[in-house]
Parts: structure tokens; sequence; C-alpha cells
DNA sequence: CGGGACGTTGACTCAAATCAATAACCGTGG
DNA sequence: CCACGGTTATTGATTTGAGTCAACGTCCCG
């Protein structure tokens, strides 16, 4: 079903960086940017606000840390999309999850003082470089920046029980399902398109991501398509039917439904409502 | 795949801490205890070190808090264990992870303002807790316990990575030898037996940590038992093979193991390549 | 003692992993 | 420009791990 609509996918997400003029190619911005990318409310006023914060600008491909590499810092992204992962001894790699604008990477090193996990750009990406002795000794003069911080590590926090979420309890259509309704709510917090957007991970981190396999992950795609929720061509996503698609990320477990569909062998997933729900 | 457990919802144990106060004590802390408790090393000093902390104690089948409740402060663990899960609509529950002594809970509260997840007690247990507002006006003046707090998050960050590492990427019986070692690792960094320990939390709860149905999980014990990892009485588990547990527990696929395995184990699940690492 | 939660085990079924083939697409270099 | 190797994506055929249904035993509590 490849037919049709080549998008100039590559060009949806653009923009971002340009949304900050006043950081240059090189590596500096300033604080009050960054808090402004975290908090975004009334960050006008305070100490230290016009301290430098240095940026580091990434090709797609290039990791920001590595597994195990003892942590200088922690990052924030200002611009782009990472994956992170960490990378079992027999190689296979286990996707943690992605990050956009605004998040917070690295910081699980703080505890053991080496990062837990790697973090590649999968786009063109930027981001602001907070080190950690750095963060101590500006903090005791920026309640601000405290709360920011903390604020974006609680998201971490929960961003990561979202995976849970994803992989868990669920068939593999759901969880697609409601990775693409993340994803969308991302992309709509970022002031771009929730409905038409297009993905910077590969089916294979889609798969890891979810827990399934890639091949899954594909089908998954042209069920979801046939259902009518959303039209697909390669990493470009247009969300046809945004409430459809939450009911049906929303369910639960499939229950056999009768089958009088005309589906062929074994009935994927038609619209399943949840259990009994009690007992 | 898995299968979150049904909720019950009248095991809560709600009320009874209304009903009889006196049971639930609370009680006071020392700000040098806690520290001590986070830290370990070096916190003799320190202005605040004598500011007292207010303790909570639960009893079994006790909620720390409550899904969406209104964030009111933070928590250490000081003793016992805690499950922490969140509850979808149907009334399924995927657990998030359990915590033990030291432990950060309640931190994903922040960002949003209410909890995003509910805490239960799985045995007598007590925590620390510590209110945003006193957080905030005492941190300028506590860099230690910045350390600390930021050293607890990173770890409760750390810990929901493992929790993507247990789901993800092996077969059922993998992922509950990863469950044990991990839970053996606390253990032992709690200072107990790693060999000889004592699960607080039912069948049902493990198998919606792992993403598993429960029949599976008795079933996985029972293969770890067959293939002498360990011995298992209910919820009393003895590791009788440490090293062949955590062998077992680092493989990704299981070839068939010399074939003469009744078992006809085979099953990787979900795989991922490495990426020749450049792209 | 009956009701409830918990745990184990068996039988059956199916969703998804695996194996496998094909088709874009990409960068590179002749 | 096109050919060539590499990576990504889709789809089909086949196999199986584990979900589901169900029966049964234990322990605890009122």
């Amino acid at each position: 079903m490849a037919i049709a609509t080549r998008v100039q996918a590559d060009r949806l997400g653009e923009g971002i960086v340009s949304r900050f003029p006043s950081l240059t190619s090189e590596g500096q911005g300033g604080m009050r940017e960054l808090l402004q990318l975290l908090g975004g409310v009334g960050v006008a006023q305070g100490p230290g606000m016009d301290m430098p914060v240095p940026v580091r600008r990434l090709h797609e491909g290039d990791s920001l840390f590595h597994e195990g590499a003892s942590a200088d810092g922690i990052y924030f992204v200002r611009a782009g999309t990472f994956k992170v992962f960490c990378t079992a001894e027999d190689g296979y790699e286990q996707v943690l999850g992605f990050s956009g604008r605004g998040e917070l990477l690295g910081f699980d090193a703080i505890g053991l003082g080496h990062y837990a996990n790697q973090a590649v750009a999968l786009e063109e990406s930027s981001v602001y470089v907070v080190r950690l002795r750095d963060y101590f000794s500006i903090s005791p003069r920026s309640p601000v920046l405290d709360r920011a911080v903390f604020r974006a590590v609680s998201e971490a926090l929960q961003q990561r029980s979202e995976l849970a979420d994803m992989m868990a309890a669920v068939a593999a259509e759901v969880r697609l399902a409601r990775f693409l309704v993340h994803v969308s709510r991302r992309m709509a917090s970022n002031g771009l398109s929730s409905r038409e957007f297009h993905l910077r991970m590969s089916r294979r981190d889609i798969a890891s991501y979810l827990g399934v396999a890639h091949e899954t992950v594909s089908r998954s795609f042209t069920a979801l398509v046939k259902l009518g929720f959303v039209s697909v061509d390669n990493r470009a996503v247009d969300i046809i039917d945004m409430d459809g698609l939450k009911a049906f990320s929303a369910s639960t477990r499939k229950q056999t439904e009768d089958g009088s569909r005309a589906h062929s062998s074994r009935g994927p997933a038609t619209r399943n409502y949840t259990m009994p729900l009690m007992a």
C-alpha cells in the first residue's frame, strides 16, 4: 500500500530552531531562554538570569552521551529529537523513550555517577548543557531553576511510566495506537500539528519501545490504516480519526468478539470494548 | 501479551486509617536521620540538621497516596515496602514498581500537581514526609539535602528503566529471573540476605509488573525451580544457584541448551539488532 | 464452616515471533 | 547517469509461547 502521496515529510518538523533566532550557531544560550523553555511563565527576573548556558548541537546519529560514560552533566533538549536506549551485552537494544523539546536527558546518571543509557539524536538537534557543579553552585540563587528542574525531572519520571503503560497489557495494535496518540500530544504541546506529523524514529525503534517485533509494528500500522484511524506513508503519519484512535487506544483487551466479520482467519482487532470490569 | 491484574477495590484498606488514627501514628524524625538514610556518608554537619521531619506509618493495605490526589509532598521510605501502580478506567492495574527503604515516592506529582499513581503499603511501613513548600524553603540552606534528593530521584528514574528492561524482549521465565535478581540485589543493599527472602507482593502483582498473566508467573516459578536456580515455597524464595540465575536472566534468546531439556526451551522474544552504531 | 483471596496446574487457542522474500530508498562511486 | 550494497519497510507462511478458561488445593477470616 505504498501508493500515492509522497509527503515531503522531512520538513514538517523544521522551524523549531528558527524560533530562537537569538541563539547563534555556536554554543551559548542564556539562562533566561532555558527557563522559558522549561517553565514558560513569569521567569522574567531573578539572579543569574543572564548567565550563559552552553549549547551543544548534534547531527542525526550523533550520541549525546554513551551508556557507562561518566556523568558530566544533564541536558535539556532545545530542538530536535533523541532516542534513549540501553544496550544489552549481546547487542540487543531496548529503547526507553524518545525525547523532544523541553525534555530532560541524562538525569539518571546522577545516582551512580555515570550514564545508565545512551542518547542519540534522530535529527538535527541541540541541547542546553548544565554541568552538575554549575547547577549546585547557582541553585541557591535561583529557586526558579530549582522548580523548573524539578518539574522536568518529574515529567521524565512520568514518561517512563507511560512506557510501562504502552508495553503492558494490550494487543500490539493498541500499543501502536497509544504510541501515536502519545506522539500526537507531544507534537501539539510543541506547537506543531497534532494530526499530521513525521516520525523521526524507525519501525525498529518503535518496536523496541513498544516491546514487539518490528514486523508487528508494520502490520499494526496497516491494521490501523484499515480501521480508518490513520493514513500512513512510511514515516509520515496523518491521523484521520483522532477520536476513534483514542477510543481504540483505550481498549484493554480484546474479547473474541462475535465472528460475523469477514476478516481473514482471525479477527484482528475490530472495535473491542473492555471487559465486564467488575466481579 | 500481558494483561493487567484486576484491581481489588475492596482491599485497599481505606477507612482504617481514619477510624483508628492511633494505629497509623504520626511521628517525628530528624533531618539527620533522613539524610543518613539517603546519603549515607558525611552528613554530620550542616544547617537545618536538627530540623524535624514528620514520619507517617502505614499498615499493610494502607494507601500512601491515591492517583489523582493533589500533591502535598514527597515521601522517602523509612521502612517497609510499597507497591506503586496506576489503574485504568476499566479497573485493571499496572504495577510500576515496588519501593523499599531509602526510595522516593510521589515525585512524579510535581509536574502536574497531582499524583500520577497510587502507592500502597505491602506490609508495616513508614515514610518520611517532605512537603514541597518545606523543601523549597530549606533547600537553599541545605545543598546536602539537594544532592540527596537528586540522587534519590535519579535512582527512581533508573528504576523505571529497569521496568522496561524486565518487560521487554524476553521470555517470561527470563523476566521472572531478572525480577528475582533485582529483588535479591535490593535485599542485599538493605543489609538483608540476598539469597533467601520473602516476597511481599502477590503473584498477581508480579505478573502485572512483568507484563504477563499471573498463571504464567506461577509456571515460570516452577520452571526456575526445575532448572535448579531457586527453591520456592509460596512467597519464600531461596536462590540456590545465583550465578546460574544471573546467567539465565541475562539471556535474550535461549538456544536449545543442550537439548535434553524436556522443556523444549526456545523462544526468544522481541529482538532488536545492534545497529552499526553510526547511521 | 463457608466465602474469599491466593496459588498451581492442565487443556486449548491464538496473537505474535520467527523465517523468508520482495520492494523502496539512500548514499556513493564509477 | 545508473549500478551496487546497505538499511528500512511491507507482506506472507509457519510455529509457538503465553493468554485464556477452568478445575482444584490451601490458607485466612469472620
